[in-house]
DNA sequence: AAAATTGCTGACGCCGGCGTCATCAACTAA
DNA sequence: TTAGTTGATGACGCCGGCGTCAGCAATTTT
Protein backbone atom coordinates (compact mmCIF):
# COMPACT_ATOMS: atom_id res chain seq x y z
CA UNK A 1 0.00 0.00 0.00
CA UNK A 2 3.04 2.51 0.59
CA UNK A 3 5.76 1.36 -2.07
CA UNK A 4 4.04 -0.70 -4.26
CA UNK A 5 3.43 2.23 -6.82
CA UNK A 6 5.22 2.31 -9.67
CA UNK A 7 8.50 3.51 -9.16
CA UNK A 8 8.73 4.37 -5.73
CA UNK A 9 11.13 3.30 -3.65
CA UNK A 10 12.80 0.00 -3.82
CA UNK A 11 12.97 -0.30 0.00
CA UNK A 12 12.69 1.60 2.81
CA UNK A 13 15.70 2.72 5.42
CA UNK A 14 13.76 1.28 8.78
CA UNK A 15 17.00 0.57 11.22
CA UNK A 16 14.67 0.92 14.31
CA UNK A 17 11.84 -1.19 13.75
CA UNK A 18 13.90 -4.34 11.91
CA UNK A 19 14.87 -6.01 14.63
CA UNK A 20 11.20 -6.38 16.42
CA UNK A 21 10.03 -6.96 12.87
CA UNK A 22 12.99 -10.02 12.45
CA UNK A 23 12.24 -11.55 15.99
CA UNK A 24 8.50 -11.76 15.48
CA UNK A 25 9.16 -12.92 11.73
CA UNK A 26 11.47 -15.15 13.52
CA UNK A 27 9.40 -16.75 16.30
CA UNK A 28 6.35 -17.67 13.82
CA UNK A 29 9.04 -19.45 11.92
CA UNK A 30 11.13 -21.14 14.83
CA UNK A 31 7.79 -21.59 16.56
CA UNK A 32 6.24 -23.61 13.21
CA UNK A 33 9.01 -25.38 12.17
CA UNK A 34 11.40 -26.01 15.32
CA UNK A 35 14.98 -24.90 14.86
CA UNK A 36 16.41 -27.42 12.95
CA UNK A 37 13.59 -27.11 10.11
CA UNK A 38 13.19 -23.52 10.31
CA UNK A 39 15.10 -21.61 7.24
CA UNK A 40 16.56 -17.94 7.54
CA UNK A 41 15.61 -17.35 3.87
CA UNK A 42 11.64 -17.70 5.04
CA UNK A 43 12.59 -15.78 7.83
CA UNK A 44 13.85 -13.09 5.94
CA UNK A 45 10.82 -13.06 3.97
CA UNK A 46 8.16 -13.64 6.76
CA UNK A 47 9.64 -9.84 7.82
CA UNK A 48 10.04 -8.29 4.15
CA UNK A 49 13.44 -8.26 4.07
CA UNK A 50 16.38 -9.34 2.24
CA UNK A 51 18.17 -12.64 3.86
CA UNK A 52 21.41 -10.50 4.17
CA UNK A 53 19.34 -7.91 6.35
CA UNK A 54 19.38 -10.42 8.94
CA UNK A 55 23.37 -10.45 9.68
CA UNK A 56 23.13 -6.69 10.23
CA UNK A 57 21.53 -7.14 13.14
CA UNK A 58 21.97 -11.13 14.40
CA UNK A 59 25.22 -12.83 14.13
CA UNK A 60 23.24 -15.88 12.61
CA UNK A 61 20.92 -18.18 13.06
CA UNK A 62 21.54 -19.43 16.62
CA UNK A 63 21.88 -15.98 18.10
CA UNK A 64 18.64 -15.10 16.06
CA UNK A 65 16.71 -18.25 18.01
CA UNK A 66 18.12 -16.75 20.91
CA UNK A 67 16.88 -13.48 20.84
CA UNK A 68 13.45 -15.35 19.64
CA UNK A 69 13.60 -17.20 23.07
CA UNK A 70 13.95 -14.40 25.21
CA UNK A 71 11.29 -12.46 23.49
CA UNK A 72 8.91 -15.46 23.76
CA UNK A 73 10.13 -15.67 28.05
CA UNK A 74 8.31 -12.16 28.24
CA UNK A 75 4.79 -12.73 28.55
CA UNK A 76 5.89 -16.03 30.27
CA UNK A 77 7.27 -14.38 33.17
CA UNK A 78 4.65 -11.67 33.27
CA UNK A 79 1.88 -14.01 33.41
CA UNK A 80 3.70 -15.77 35.95
CA UNK A 81 4.29 -12.92 37.84
CA UNK A 82 0.87 -12.00 37.72
CA UNK A 83 -0.72 -15.14 38.50
CA UNK A 84 1.05 -15.54 41.53
CA UNK A 85 1.05 -12.33 43.65
CA UNK A 86 -2.83 -12.53 44.45
CA UNK A 87 -2.55 -13.95 47.81
CA UNK A 88 -6.66 -13.38 49.09
CA UNK A 89 -9.37 -16.11 49.89
CA UNK A 90 -8.90 -19.80 50.90
CA UNK A 91 -5.84 -21.83 49.31
CA UNK A 92 -8.36 -24.29 47.70
CA UNK A 93 -9.64 -20.85 46.01
CA UNK A 94 -6.32 -19.61 45.21
CA UNK A 95 -5.15 -22.74 43.39
CA UNK A 96 -7.73 -23.17 41.45
CA UNK A 97 -7.28 -19.72 40.60
CA UNK A 98 -3.67 -20.29 39.76
CA UNK A 99 -4.46 -23.27 37.86
CA UNK A 100 -7.08 -22.33 35.61
CA UNK A 101 -4.50 -19.48 34.52
CA UNK A 102 -2.31 -22.39 33.93
CA UNK A 103 -4.40 -24.21 31.92
CA UNK A 104 -5.41 -21.52 30.13
CA UNK A 105 -1.90 -20.86 29.23
CA UNK A 106 -1.01 -24.56 28.40
CA UNK A 107 -4.18 -23.88 25.76
CA UNK A 108 -2.32 -21.23 24.02
CA UNK A 109 -0.29 -22.30 21.26
CA UNK A 110 2.38 -19.97 21.85
CA UNK A 111 3.85 -21.52 24.75
CA UNK A 112 3.57 -24.95 24.21
CA UNK A 113 5.45 -23.91 21.05
CA UNK A 114 8.02 -22.64 23.27
CA UNK A 115 8.26 -25.89 24.99
CA UNK A 116 8.23 -28.07 22.27
CA UNK A 117 11.36 -26.67 21.55
CA UNK A 118 12.82 -26.72 24.62
CA UNK A 119 12.35 -30.61 24.53
CA UNK A 120 13.97 -30.43 21.19
CA UNK A 121 16.58 -28.67 20.73
CA UNK A 122 17.50 -28.48 24.76
CA UNK A 123 20.66 -30.39 24.30
CA UNK A 124 22.02 -28.66 22.05
CA UNK A 125 20.89 -25.26 23.44
CA UNK A 126 21.78 -25.99 27.33
CA UNK A 127 22.44 -21.65 28.18
CA UNK A 128 18.59 -22.01 26.83
CA UNK A 129 17.19 -24.20 28.96
CA UNK A 130 19.43 -22.97 31.97
CA UNK A 131 17.79 -19.03 30.98
CA UNK A 132 14.18 -20.64 31.02
CA UNK A 133 14.85 -22.38 34.19
CA UNK A 134 16.02 -19.41 35.95
CA UNK A 135 13.65 -17.37 35.10
CA UNK A 136 10.25 -19.59 34.89
CA UNK A 137 10.35 -22.40 36.65
CA UNK A 138 12.88 -21.40 39.90
CA UNK A 139 10.64 -18.36 40.25
CA UNK A 140 7.23 -20.62 39.88
CA UNK A 141 8.81 -23.49 42.49
CA UNK A 142 9.05 -20.49 44.49
CA UNK A 143 5.73 -19.23 44.42
CA UNK A 144 4.36 -22.84 45.16
CA UNK A 145 6.64 -23.27 47.72
CA UNK A 146 5.09 -19.59 49.61
CA UNK A 147 1.79 -21.07 48.40
CA UNK A 148 2.32 -24.20 50.47
CA UNK A 149 3.67 -22.47 53.56
CA UNK A 150 0.25 -20.24 53.44
CA UNK A 151 -1.42 -22.63 53.33
CA UNK A 152 -0.05 -24.81 56.05
CA UNK A 153 -0.10 -21.65 58.71
CA UNK A 154 -3.64 -20.98 57.69
CA UNK A 155 -4.78 -24.67 58.59
CA UNK A 156 -6.26 -25.59 55.05
CA UNK A 157 -2.66 -27.98 54.22
CA UNK A 158 -1.37 -30.47 55.77
CA UNK A 159 2.84 -30.97 55.63
CA UNK A 160 3.29 -33.86 53.62
CA UNK A 161 3.64 -34.15 49.79
CA UNK A 162 3.34 -30.52 49.20
CA UNK A 163 5.89 -29.50 51.51
CA UNK A 164 8.15 -32.45 50.21
CA UNK A 165 7.84 -31.52 46.64
CA UNK A 166 5.50 -28.57 45.99
CA UNK A 167 5.85 -28.93 42.22
CA UNK A 168 3.33 -31.84 42.70
CA UNK A 169 0.05 -28.77 42.91
CA UNK A 170 1.12 -28.53 39.58
CA UNK A 171 2.14 -31.97 37.73
CA UNK A 172 -1.06 -32.97 36.50
CA UNK A 173 -1.16 -29.50 34.50
CA UNK A 174 2.50 -30.47 32.71
CA UNK A 175 0.77 -33.99 32.29
CA UNK A 176 -1.93 -32.24 30.39
CA UNK A 177 0.32 -29.61 28.24
CA UNK A 178 2.46 -32.51 26.74
CA UNK A 179 -0.57 -35.00 26.24
CA UNK A 180 -2.16 -31.97 24.53
CA UNK A 181 0.81 -31.66 22.59
CA UNK A 182 1.50 -34.72 21.40
CA UNK A 183 -1.47 -36.61 21.41
CA UNK A 184 -4.09 -33.34 20.99
CA UNK A 185 -4.67 -34.06 17.40
CA UNK A 186 -6.01 -37.50 18.05
CA UNK A 187 -7.01 -38.14 21.89
CA UNK A 188 -8.38 -34.30 23.40
CA UNK A 189 -8.81 -34.15 27.07
CA UNK A 190 -11.67 -31.91 28.28
CA UNK A 191 -9.98 -29.20 30.17
CA UNK A 192 -12.81 -28.36 32.81
CA UNK A 193 -13.10 -32.28 33.50
CA UNK A 194 -9.67 -32.51 33.84
CA UNK A 195 -9.07 -29.21 36.08
CA UNK A 196 -11.57 -30.89 38.47
CA UNK A 197 -10.15 -33.99 38.74
CA UNK A 198 -6.76 -32.68 39.36
CA UNK A 199 -8.35 -30.71 42.41
CA UNK A 200 -10.22 -33.19 43.44
CA UNK A 201 -7.06 -35.22 43.40
CA UNK A 202 -4.65 -32.23 45.05
CA UNK A 203 -7.36 -31.61 48.03
CA UNK A 204 -9.09 -35.16 48.89
CA UNK A 205 -6.47 -37.78 47.31
CA UNK A 206 -8.16 -40.94 46.06
CA UNK A 207 -7.60 -43.32 49.39
CA UNK A 208 -11.26 -44.33 50.23
CA UNK A 209 -10.37 -43.29 54.33
CA UNK A 210 -10.20 -40.01 52.81
CA UNK A 211 -13.88 -40.02 52.79
CA UNK A 212 -14.54 -41.10 55.99
CA UNK B 1 39.47 -59.12 13.76
CA UNK B 2 38.19 -61.30 10.91
CA UNK B 3 38.43 -59.41 7.97
CA UNK B 4 40.99 -57.05 8.88
CA UNK B 5 43.99 -59.40 7.94
CA UNK B 6 46.18 -58.81 4.79
CA UNK B 7 44.26 -58.71 1.72
CA UNK B 8 41.09 -60.47 3.29
CA UNK B 9 37.70 -59.84 1.37
CA UNK B 10 37.09 -56.23 1.64
CA UNK B 11 33.37 -56.86 2.83
CA UNK B 12 30.86 -59.52 3.24
CA UNK B 13 27.59 -60.54 2.02
CA UNK B 14 25.48 -60.95 4.88
CA UNK B 15 21.52 -60.21 3.93
CA UNK B 16 20.04 -61.78 6.81
CA UNK B 17 22.27 -59.29 9.34
CA UNK B 18 22.01 -56.31 7.42
CA UNK B 19 18.68 -54.84 8.31
CA UNK B 20 18.64 -55.28 12.25
CA UNK B 21 22.60 -53.95 12.43
CA UNK B 22 21.14 -50.91 10.31
CA UNK B 23 18.01 -50.37 12.40
CA UNK B 24 20.45 -50.48 15.51
CA UNK B 25 22.84 -47.76 13.91
CA UNK B 26 19.90 -45.83 13.38
CA UNK B 27 18.38 -46.22 16.96
CA UNK B 28 21.48 -45.06 18.03
CA UNK B 29 22.02 -42.12 15.82
CA UNK B 30 17.97 -41.04 15.56
CA UNK B 31 18.20 -41.09 19.56
CA UNK B 32 21.55 -38.94 20.05
CA UNK B 33 20.75 -36.25 17.39
CA UNK B 34 16.87 -36.08 16.61
CA UNK B 35 15.51 -36.60 13.43
CA UNK B 36 16.31 -33.33 11.76
CA UNK B 37 20.37 -33.79 12.74
CA UNK B 38 20.79 -37.41 11.90
CA UNK B 39 22.70 -38.45 9.16
CA UNK B 40 22.53 -41.58 7.13
CA UNK B 41 25.95 -41.06 6.24
CA UNK B 42 27.12 -41.65 10.31
CA UNK B 43 24.47 -44.51 10.74
CA UNK B 44 26.61 -45.87 7.90
CA UNK B 45 29.11 -45.52 9.11
CA UNK B 46 27.94 -46.81 12.68
CA UNK B 47 26.34 -49.95 10.93
CA UNK B 48 29.82 -50.46 8.66
CA UNK B 49 27.93 -50.49 5.92
CA UNK B 50 28.12 -47.62 2.64
CA UNK B 51 25.12 -45.13 2.59
CA UNK B 52 24.14 -46.59 -0.77
CA UNK B 53 23.55 -49.61 0.96
CA UNK B 54 21.28 -48.23 2.99
CA UNK B 55 18.72 -47.72 0.36
CA UNK B 56 19.01 -51.43 -0.17
CA UNK B 57 16.92 -52.34 2.81
CA UNK B 58 14.96 -49.27 3.47
CA UNK B 59 13.26 -46.78 1.02
CA UNK B 60 15.22 -43.96 2.78
CA UNK B 61 15.64 -41.84 5.77
CA UNK B 62 11.97 -41.82 6.53
CA UNK B 63 11.78 -45.18 6.29
CA UNK B 64 14.01 -46.14 8.25
CA UNK B 65 12.85 -43.63 10.94
CA UNK B 66 9.74 -45.45 11.05
CA UNK B 67 11.56 -48.67 11.74
CA UNK B 68 13.75 -47.86 14.22
CA UNK B 69 10.82 -46.43 15.60
CA UNK B 70 8.33 -49.68 15.73
CA UNK B 71 11.62 -51.44 16.70
CA UNK B 72 11.92 -48.82 20.00
CA UNK B 73 8.60 -49.36 20.78
CA UNK B 74 8.82 -53.27 21.01
CA UNK B 75 10.46 -53.26 24.79
CA UNK B 76 7.91 -50.45 25.86
CA UNK B 77 4.91 -52.70 24.79
CA UNK B 78 6.66 -55.79 27.00
CA UNK B 79 7.32 -53.52 30.05
CA UNK B 80 3.93 -51.87 29.95
CA UNK B 81 2.10 -55.64 29.73
CA UNK B 82 4.37 -56.80 32.33
CA UNK B 83 3.67 -54.12 34.39
CA UNK B 84 -0.04 -54.75 34.65
CA UNK B 85 -0.60 -58.52 34.58
CA UNK B 86 0.07 -58.49 38.34
CA UNK B 87 -2.59 -57.73 40.36
CA UNK B 88 -2.13 -59.00 43.86
CA UNK B 89 -1.79 -57.26 47.36
CA UNK B 90 -3.42 -54.07 48.00
CA UNK B 91 -4.08 -51.17 45.65
CA UNK B 92 -1.69 -48.97 47.66
CA UNK B 93 0.81 -51.55 47.02
CA UNK B 94 0.07 -52.27 43.76
CA UNK B 95 0.64 -48.55 42.32
CA UNK B 96 3.73 -48.15 44.72
CA UNK B 97 4.86 -51.38 42.40
CA UNK B 98 3.83 -49.85 39.06
CA UNK B 99 5.02 -46.85 39.83
CA UNK B 100 8.19 -47.83 40.89
CA UNK B 101 8.72 -49.46 37.58
CA UNK B 102 7.52 -46.42 35.48
CA UNK B 103 9.86 -44.23 37.49
CA UNK B 104 12.66 -46.95 36.42
CA UNK B 105 11.85 -46.39 32.69
CA UNK B 106 11.89 -43.00 33.01
CA UNK B 107 15.36 -43.34 34.64
CA UNK B 108 16.34 -45.24 31.52
CA UNK B 109 17.78 -43.11 28.61
CA UNK B 110 15.74 -45.20 25.74
CA UNK B 111 12.51 -44.08 26.12
CA UNK B 112 13.28 -40.42 27.27
CA UNK B 113 14.62 -40.47 23.81
CA UNK B 114 11.95 -41.91 21.77
CA UNK B 115 10.07 -39.61 24.16
CA UNK B 116 11.74 -36.35 23.60
CA UNK B 117 11.70 -37.53 19.50
CA UNK B 118 7.79 -37.80 19.52
CA UNK B 119 7.67 -34.74 20.86
CA UNK B 120 9.98 -32.89 18.76
CA UNK B 121 8.89 -34.49 15.57
CA UNK B 122 5.32 -35.39 15.93
CA UNK B 123 4.01 -32.91 13.79
CA UNK B 124 5.78 -33.99 11.31
CA UNK B 125 5.47 -37.83 11.70
CA UNK B 126 1.80 -38.15 13.07
CA UNK B 127 1.15 -41.86 11.85
CA UNK B 128 3.96 -42.24 14.18
CA UNK B 129 2.42 -40.79 17.13
CA UNK B 130 -0.72 -42.24 16.41
CA UNK B 131 0.99 -45.74 16.54
CA UNK B 132 2.72 -45.00 19.89
CA UNK B 133 -0.60 -43.97 21.46
CA UNK B 134 -2.56 -46.98 20.03
CA UNK B 135 0.43 -49.30 21.70
CA UNK B 136 1.24 -47.86 24.59
CA UNK B 137 -0.62 -45.08 25.44
CA UNK B 138 -4.14 -46.54 25.02
CA UNK B 139 -3.22 -50.08 26.85
CA UNK B 140 -2.20 -47.98 29.88
CA UNK B 141 -5.01 -45.95 30.30
CA UNK B 142 -7.02 -49.52 30.22
CA UNK B 143 -4.56 -50.85 32.72
CA UNK B 144 -5.26 -47.31 34.90
CA UNK B 145 -8.78 -47.81 34.32
CA UNK B 146 -9.24 -51.61 35.31
CA UNK B 147 -6.74 -50.60 38.36
CA UNK B 148 -9.08 -47.83 39.59
CA UNK B 149 -11.94 -50.18 39.60
CA UNK B 150 -10.88 -53.02 41.31
CA UNK B 151 -9.25 -50.75 43.70
CA UNK B 152 -12.82 -49.53 44.56
CA UNK B 153 -14.34 -52.94 44.54
CA UNK B 154 -12.08 -53.69 47.10
CA UNK B 155 -13.34 -50.74 49.12
CA UNK B 156 -9.28 -49.03 49.24
CA UNK B 157 -10.41 -46.26 46.59
CA UNK B 158 -13.13 -44.04 46.11
CA UNK B 159 -14.57 -42.84 43.11
CA UNK B 160 -13.57 -39.23 42.04
CA UNK B 161 -10.86 -37.70 40.50
CA UNK B 162 -9.34 -41.23 39.83
CA UNK B 163 -12.65 -42.67 38.07
CA UNK B 164 -13.17 -39.66 36.29
CA UNK B 165 -9.48 -39.48 35.31
CA UNK B 166 -7.39 -42.16 36.08
CA UNK B 167 -4.32 -40.87 34.28
CA UNK B 168 -4.21 -38.70 36.99
CA UNK B 169 -2.39 -41.80 38.75
CA UNK B 170 0.65 -41.07 36.77
CA UNK B 171 0.52 -37.74 36.25
CA UNK B 172 3.27 -36.39 38.40
CA UNK B 173 5.68 -39.46 36.81
CA UNK B 174 5.13 -37.79 33.50
CA UNK B 175 5.89 -34.83 35.12
CA UNK B 176 8.76 -35.71 36.81
CA UNK B 177 9.72 -37.40 33.34
CA UNK B 178 9.57 -34.06 31.42
CA UNK B 179 11.44 -32.03 34.22
CA UNK B 180 14.11 -34.44 34.20
CA UNK B 181 14.13 -34.69 30.22
CA UNK B 182 14.66 -31.02 30.14
CA UNK B 183 16.68 -30.08 33.55
CA UNK B 184 18.02 -32.79 34.67
CA UNK B 185 21.71 -31.76 33.99
CA UNK B 186 20.84 -28.47 36.22
CA UNK B 187 18.35 -29.28 38.54
CA UNK B 188 18.03 -33.19 39.41
CA UNK B 189 14.86 -33.99 41.48
CA UNK B 190 15.88 -37.35 43.64
CA UNK B 191 14.10 -40.18 42.73
CA UNK B 192 12.71 -41.76 46.13
CA UNK B 193 11.42 -38.90 47.40
CA UNK B 194 9.94 -37.71 44.55
CA UNK B 195 7.64 -41.05 44.38
CA UNK B 196 6.98 -40.85 47.52
CA UNK B 197 5.65 -37.82 47.58
CA UNK B 198 3.82 -38.87 44.47
CA UNK B 199 2.34 -42.21 46.63
CA UNK B 200 1.11 -39.64 49.21
CA UNK B 201 -0.40 -36.96 47.32
CA UNK B 202 -2.31 -40.09 45.24
CA UNK B 203 -3.66 -41.69 48.45
CA UNK B 204 -3.78 -39.00 50.71
CA UNK B 205 -3.88 -35.70 49.05
CA UNK B 206 -2.76 -32.34 50.52
CA UNK B 207 -5.86 -30.80 52.41
CA UNK B 208 -6.11 -30.80 56.06
CA UNK B 209 -9.24 -32.02 56.40
CA UNK B 210 -7.02 -35.53 55.24
CA UNK B 211 -5.79 -36.42 58.77
CA UNK B 212 -8.95 -35.53 60.61
C1' DA C 1 22.20 20.69 -5.29
C1' DA C 2 25.98 17.95 -4.34
C1' DA C 3 28.57 15.14 -1.32
C1' DA C 4 28.67 11.91 2.34
C1' DT C 5 26.69 8.29 5.01
C1' DT C 6 24.89 3.82 5.65
C1' DG C 7 20.85 0.66 5.45
C1' DC C 8 19.97 -2.73 2.25
C1' DT C 9 20.45 -5.98 -1.43
C1' DG C 10 21.69 -9.58 -5.16
C1' DA C 11 24.86 -12.79 -6.21
C1' DC C 12 28.60 -15.77 -5.11
C1' DG C 13 31.10 -19.63 -2.80
C1' DC C 14 30.87 -23.29 0.12
C1' DC C 15 29.23 -27.18 2.59
C1' DG C 16 26.57 -31.14 3.94
C1' DG C 17 22.95 -34.25 2.97
C1' DC C 18 19.88 -37.11 0.09
C1' DG C 19 19.05 -40.36 -3.63
C1' DT C 20 20.72 -43.04 -7.82
C1' DC C 21 23.42 -45.75 -11.05
C1' DA C 22 26.93 -48.25 -13.34
C1' DT C 23 30.30 -51.24 -11.74
C1' DC C 24 32.73 -54.44 -8.80
C1' DA C 25 33.42 -58.47 -6.17
C1' DA C 26 31.73 -62.06 -2.94
C1' DC C 27 29.30 -65.95 -3.04
C1' DT C 28 26.71 -69.98 -5.54
C1' DA C 29 25.51 -73.33 -8.79
C1' DA C 30 26.66 -76.02 -12.68
C1' DT D 1 36.90 -74.48 -12.85
C1' DT D 2 33.76 -71.48 -14.80
C1' DA D 3 29.70 -68.99 -15.50
C1' DG D 4 25.97 -66.66 -13.11
C1' DT D 5 23.73 -64.19 -9.34
C1' DT D 6 23.32 -60.49 -6.40
C1' DG D 7 24.95 -58.02 -2.22
C1' DA D 8 27.66 -54.03 -1.82
C1' DT D 9 30.09 -49.96 -3.19
C1' DG D 10 32.17 -45.33 -4.89
C1' DA D 11 31.12 -41.55 -7.34
C1' DC D 12 28.00 -38.41 -9.42
C1' DG D 13 24.23 -34.93 -9.66
C1' DC D 14 21.18 -32.19 -7.31
C1' DC D 15 19.29 -29.38 -3.83
C1' DG D 16 18.76 -26.32 0.03
C1' DG D 17 20.81 -23.64 3.53
C1' DC D 18 24.34 -20.65 5.68
C1' DG D 19 27.47 -16.76 5.65
C1' DT D 20 29.88 -12.89 3.06
C1' DC D 21 30.99 -8.98 0.18
C1' DA D 22 31.15 -5.37 -3.18
C1' DG D 23 27.99 -2.24 -4.82
C1' DC D 24 23.56 0.24 -5.02
C1' DA D 25 20.29 3.59 -3.51
C1' DA D 26 17.62 5.85 0.30
C1' DT D 27 18.49 9.24 3.48
C1' DT D 28 21.10 12.90 5.71
C1' DT D 29 24.33 16.53 5.93
C1' DT D 30 26.66 20.38 4.14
Amino acid sequence: MKTEAGQGPAYQRRKADRPAEIVQAGLEEFFAQGYAKASLARIAQRAGVSRATLYLYFDGKDALFEAVAAEAMGPLVAEMAEAVDAPSGSTEELVRRMLRRFYGMITGTKNSALMRILIAEGKSHPDLVARYHALIIRRGEAALGALVQRGIARGELRAGAATAVPQMIVAPAVFYLLHTMIFGDIDRLDVDDFLEAHMDMLFNGMGARSEI
